[in-house]
DNA sequence: GCCACAACTTAGCAGGGTGATT
DNA sequence: AATCACCCTGCTAAGTTGTGGC
C-alpha cells in the first residue's frame, strides 16, 4: 500500500524548481575562507545540474499556485483605505502631502468619525500625565485648536533641561535623576485604558527633532604602506582605508569576499582624487599602521581619567538630548535608534556575496520625516535639506532612509518602550495564545492533509506540521545577491536526510546563516511525503515546490484572523517555557534554585528556537581553568582522606574506597599541580614584598631589604620539602589539633563545593552555543515571567534586567486572574495521532 | 499573479559597563 | 584597587508579512 500510494500522490503538473543560487557548499563557519574568489566564476556554477532547462528557462511565476480562489481575504478596515492613501514612494507623498494639506481637517475624520472620536479622546485624557497644566477640554473636530497647546507643551518639556544647563554638574545630574523618576512614574499606561487601536491609523499628531547624524570624518594622516612605501590619501580615501584597517585582525577583514568587495569600492573612492596614488594591488596594501594607530588610540582612550571620561559622557548626552523623545499625540515617547547608521563597510553576515562594500555616509537629502501636519520641522545639517517630509499617520516610523548597499529601506522607531512598541507586543502574544483556542483543529486539519491527493495541500501540510512541531520560520525565498539561507518553505533536497524509519535529520543555514542541526522523528506520513518530495524535485530544488510562504500564510489566516507561520514560534516558545517553568520549579527551592530552573526552561524554549551564540574565544580555557579548579579541591580532597587514616587506621578500608573511585588525578598531574602551588606562592610573597616596599618609599621609608623577601621565600622552600618527604614516605604532617571529624568536616565541605563547581561547568557547556536573551526578548510571554516572579516569591529583577522591565512595563502587573499558558490548549510538541 | 517595495519584528555581535573576586 | 569575566545595550543585518502596481 505504502508504495503503490506513492503513485497516487505525484501531481498531474510535474514541475520543477531550480535554485537560483549556485549549491555552495557546506561550509558551517559563516567567516569560512573557502569562498570562490570570483564570483562570476562561482555564479557559472549555477547552471550545472542535470536538469538542462534551469533557472532562466523556468520563470518563478510557473510555481505560482494557479488555484486562485478569488476570494480575497481582507480586513474590513480596507473600506475606509481612500481616505489615508497609503504612500508607498515619498516622491509620490509629496503630491500626497499637498492634498493633504488641502483637504485635511474634513478628511481626516471622514468615514472613521465615531472611531477618531474615541481614540481623540482617550488620547487627550491620557495626555494628563504629561506634567503640563490642564487643558481645556479637547474639540476632537478641529485639529487645528491642538495645535497652540502642543507646541507649548513641547517648549514646556524642552525647557526643562534648558535651565539645568546653566547650572553646574551636580544639580544637572541630580536634577535628571529626578525627571527620570518622574516619568517613570508618570507612564502612560496604555494597557490600562480600554482597547482603542482600530489598525490602521497611528496617531493623529506627531513631532521629534529628526535624526542625529554622524560627525564629519577628520582625517588622522596616518599614513599606510603601498608596496613598501608610505602614501598619502585624500581625506575620504583615508576614511575608507581605515574603515578596513580597524578590521583586519577580524574574521571578516581576513574574508576574501570581503576584502574583494572592499577593495573594488576604495579603488573608486581613490580614483576620484586624481592626487591619490594609483593603487591596483591588495596584496600590496599594508594597513597596519592605520590598525595599529587604532589600537593605541583605543588604549588612550582606556587611560583616560574617571573625570574624562564622565566629561565625554556627559556631552554626548548633551548632544542626544533633543533626539531623545518624540510627542505622538501630545505623549513623551521615548525614540529608539535616532542615529544616522555612520558610514563603514556593509559586515554582511554568512557568505553574503556583498560583504565588504562601501555604506555611504548619509546625507539629509536622503532621509525623509515622517511628522505631523502641525509639527515644526527640524533643522537639517547647515547648507543640506531633507529629502522630504512626509505625513503618514498610518505609519509608526519617524525617518526614513535607504542604504546603497542593498537598496533597503532604514527606519527610525519609538524604543521597546513606547506604548507602540508595547502594544504590538502585546499584541502578538494576544494572537498567539489565541492560537490555543484553534491549535486542535489545525492540527487534526494538517494530519489528515498529510495524504491529501492534491500536491500542493500536501505539501502545505508537511510544511504546516515542520512548522508547528519544530518551530521553524517561514522560509522565504531569497535572492543571488544575499547569503543562502533557507527556513521551512524554502528548504532544499540537500537540507533533509532521510532515515528509515522515520527520522528526518535537517541540517541547513537559517536566519543569520545559523546551522540547524536537528534529527528528528517524525510521523510516518510526513516521512513519506519528504521522501516523495524529494524524488519529485530532485537534488538542489525546494523540496516543497508548490508552496510559498504567501499561500501557506493565506491558508493560516483562514483558521484564525492574522495567524501566520510567526506566530506557531511564539505559540510554541511561550507553550514551552509555561510548560517547563511548571514542571522545573519547586516550591520549597531556594531563589537560586528556582532561578536555575527558569533558566533552564529559558535555555528549552532557546534550543526549540535555535537561538546560538557563537562560543567565546576563550571557552575551551575557560572550562579547562574550572576542571583544574575541580582537580585541585579532589586533590585537597584526597589528602585529607589520607589524613583520616594516619590519625585512625580503622578508617583505612572505606576511605581508600572513596580515593579509588576518583582516578583522574595522576601522579604527573599532582607534581605538575604541586609545583604551580609552589610558584604561585613564591609569587604571592614576592608581590606582596613588592607592594610593601613601594608603599615604604612612597612614605619616605626605606624599602625593606632583599634579605627580608628571601627569608619569608624560605618558609615556601620549607613547603617544598614537605611535599617531597610526603611523596616519599606517603604520610602527611597533620596538625597538631586535627581530628577526624575536623577532617571529615572539611571533607563535607570540599564534596559540596566539589559539586558546585561541577555544575558550574556544566552550566557553562550547555550554555555555551545557546542564547537564551533572543527568546526573552521576543517569544516568551513576559506575563508567564511576572506571573511566575510573584506566585514564588521571587525578585523580578533576578529574571528581567532593567530595559526589559522597562520593555515588558506592560506585563509586569498581570494580576493572578491571567490565564497562563499551561491551562488551556495542547503543548506544541505533543504528536498528533494519525 | 508576480514582483518590488514598505514596514515592522527578530537576530547575533561588539564593546562598554559592572559587579564579583582576589 | 585592580583585574577579570560576564552581562547588558546599542547596533544593524536579516528575517516576516502585507500591499499595490504592472
Amino acid at each position: 500500500m505504502a508504495s503503490s500510494s506513492s503513485e497516487d500522490d505525484i501531481p498531474l503538473m510535474k514541475r520543477k524548481k531550480q535554485v537560483k543560487n549556485e549549491h555552495k557548499g557546506r561550509s558551517y563557519s559563516p567567516r569560512s575562507a573557502e569562498q570562490t574568489p570570483d564570483p562570476t566564476q562561482a555564479r557559472s556554477k549555477s547552471v550545472i545540474g542535470e536538469d538542462e532547462s534551469s533557472d532562466e528557462e523556468m520563470p518563478l511565476a510557473k510555481r505560482a499556485n494557479s488555484k486562485s480562489n478569488g476570494k480575497h481575504i481582507k480586513s474590513e478596515d480596507s473600506s475606509d483605505d481612500d481616505n489615508v492613501p497609503l504612500v508607498s514612494h515619498w516622491k509620490h507623498a509629496f503630491a500626497c502631502i499637498i492634498i493633504r494639506l488641502l483637504t485635511k481637517k474634513k478628511k481626516k475624520y471622514i468615514g472613521k468619525e465615531s472611531q477618531t472620536r474615541e481614540k481623540a479622546a482617550y488620547s487627550w485624557k491620557s495626555s494628563l500625565y504629561l506634567q503640563t497644566k490642564k487643558r481645556p477640554a479637547p474639540k476632537v473636530e478641529d485639529s487645528s485648536d491642538d495645535e497652540k497647546p502642543l507646541a507649548k507643551v513641547r517648549k514646556d518639556i524642552k525647557k526643562v533641561p534648558k535651565v539645568k544647563a546653566e547650572d553646574e554638574k551636580k544639580v544637572v545630574k541630580k536634577q535628571t535623576k529626578k525627571v527620570e523618576e518622574e516619568e517613570a512614574e508618570a507612564q502612560y499606561k496604555w494597557w490600562e485604558q480600554g482597547n482603542e487601536d482600530d489598525g490602521s491609523t497611528k496617531w493623529n499628531e506627531l513631532e521629534h527633532n529628526g535624526v542625529l547624524f554622524p560627525p564629519a570624518y577628520e582625517p588622522h594622516g596616518i599614513k599606510m604602506k603601498y608596496d613598501g612605501k608610505p602614501i598619502s590619501l585624500s581625506p575620504e580615501a583615508e576614511e575608507v582605508a581605515s574603515f578596513f584597517a580597524a578590521l583586519i585582525e577580524t574574521d571578516h577583514g581576513k574574508n576574501p569576499v570581503f576584502q574583494k568587495n572592499f577593495f573594488s569600492d576604495w579603488q573608486e573612492i581613490l580614483k576620484k582624487d586624481d592626487k591619490n596614488p594609483k593603487i591596483s594591488n591588495f596584496e600590496k596594501c599594508d594597513f597596519r599602521p592605520m590598525f595599529e594607530h587604532f589600537e593605541i588610540e583605543k588604549e588612550r582612550k582606556k587611560q583616560l581619567t574617571k573625570a574624562e571620561k564622565q566629561q565625554i559622557k556627559e556631552e554626548k548626552t548633551k548632544v542626544e538630548e533633543p533626539y531623545l523623545y518624540a510627542i505622538v499625540d501630545g505623549r513623551k515617547e521615548k525614540v529608539g535608534n535616532f542615529r544616522i547608521e555612520p558610514p563603514g563597510l556593509f559586515r554582511g553576515r554568512g557568505d553574503h556575496p556583498k560583504t565588504g562594500r562601501l555604506k555611504r555616509r548619509v546625507m539629509p537629502e536622503q532621509v525623509t520625516l515622517n511628522l505631523g501636519e502641525n509639527a515644526p520641522i527640524p533643522k537639517p545639517l547647515p547648507g543640506h535639506k531633507w529629502g522630504g517630509v512626509v505625513h503618514i499617520h498610518e505609519a509608526t516610523w519617524l525617518a526614513s532612509w535607504k542604504e546603497n548597499i542593498n537598496g533597503t529601506i532604514k527606519y527610525v522607531f519609538l524604543a521597546a518602550t513606547s506604548s507602540w512598541k508595547g502594544q504590538s507586543d502585546m499584541q502578538k502574544f494576544e494572537k498567539a495564545r489565541e492560537l490555543k483556542k484553534h491549535v486542535n483543529r489545525i492540527r487534526k486539519d494538517y494530519s489528515q492533509q498529510l495524504n491529501d491527493k492534491l500536491m500542493e495541500t500536501r505539501q502545505r501540510a508537511t510544511a504546516m506540521y515542520l512548522i508547528d512541531k519544530l518551530a521553524l520560520r517561514a522560509g522565504n525565498e531569497k535572492g543571488d545577491d544575499e547569503a543562502d539561507t533557507v527556513g521551512c518553505c524554502s528548504l532544499r533536497y540537500e537540507h533533509v536526510t532521510l532515515e528509515p524509519p522515520n527520522t528526518l535529520v535537517f541540517d541547513f543555514l537559517g536566519k543569520d546563516s545559523i546551522r540547524y542541526h536537528n534529527s528528528v522523528t517524525v510521523e510516518p506520513q510526513v516521512f513519506k511525503n519528504i521522501k516523495i518530495f524529494k524524488k519529485q524535485v530532485g537534488p538542489d530544488n525546494m523540496i516543497f515546490d508548490r508552496l510559498t510562504t504567501m499561500s501557506l500564510n493565506k491558508h493560516l489566516s483562514s483558521y484564525m484572523k492574522g495567524l501566520t507561520a510567526k506566530v506557531f514560534r511564539t505559540y510554541n516558545a511561550s507553550h514551552t517555557f509555561q510548560e517547563q517553568l511548571d514542571k522545573l520549579t519547586r516550591e520549597d527551592d531556594s531563589v537560586n534554585d528556582k532561578l536555575l530552573s527558569y533558566n533552564r526552561a529559558n535555555r528549552e524554549v532557546a534550543i526549540l528556537c535555535n537561538h546560538q551564540r557563537s562560543v567565546s574565544k576563550n571557552h575551551g580555557q575557560m572550562i579547562a581553568k574550572i576542571e583544574d579548579k575541580i582537580r585541585a579541591m579532589k586533590y585537597q580532597r584526597k589528602r585529607l582522606r589520607r589524613q583520616i587514616i594516619q590519625l585512625d587506621p580503622k578508617m583505612k578500608k572505606s576511605k581508600m574506597e572513596e580515593m579509588q573511585v576518583e582516578s583522574d588525578l595522576e601522579d604527573e598531574w599532582i607534581e605538575e599541580h604541586q609545583k604551580d602551588l609552589l610558584v604561585k606562592e613564591r609569587e604571592k610573597i614576592t608581590t606582596k614584598f613588592e607592594k610593601n616596599n613601594e608603599k615604604l618609599v612612597s612614605e619616605g621609608q626605606a624599602a625593606l631589604p632583599e634579605k627580608e623577601l628571601k627569608e619569608k621565600l624560605k618558609a615556601v622552600d620549607e613547603m617544598e620539602k614537605e611535599m617531597k618527604r610526603e611523596k616519599q614516605s606517603g604520610q602527611i604532617e597533620l596538625k597538631s589539633n586535627a581530628t577526624v571529624d575536623k577532617l571529615l568536616a572539611q571533607i563535607t565541605k570540599l564534596d559540596e563545593r566539589i559539586k558546585a563547581t561541577k555544575n558550574q561547568a556544566l552550566d557553562k557547556e550547555e550554555g555555551k552555543e545557546t542564547a537564551l536573551s533572543t527568546s526573552k526578548l521576543n517569544y516568551i510571554d513576559p506575563r508567564i515571567s511576572a506571573l511566575w516572579c510573584k506566585k514564588h516569591n521571587v525578585p523580578v529583577e533576578k529574571v528581567f534586567s532593567k530595559t526589559l522591565r522597562d520593555k515588558f512595563q506592560w506585563a509586569m502587573e498581570v494580576d493572578d486572574n491571567w490565564v497562563s499558558w499551561s491551562t488551556v490548549g495542547l503543548g506544541p510538541l505533543i504528536l498528533v495521532a494519525n
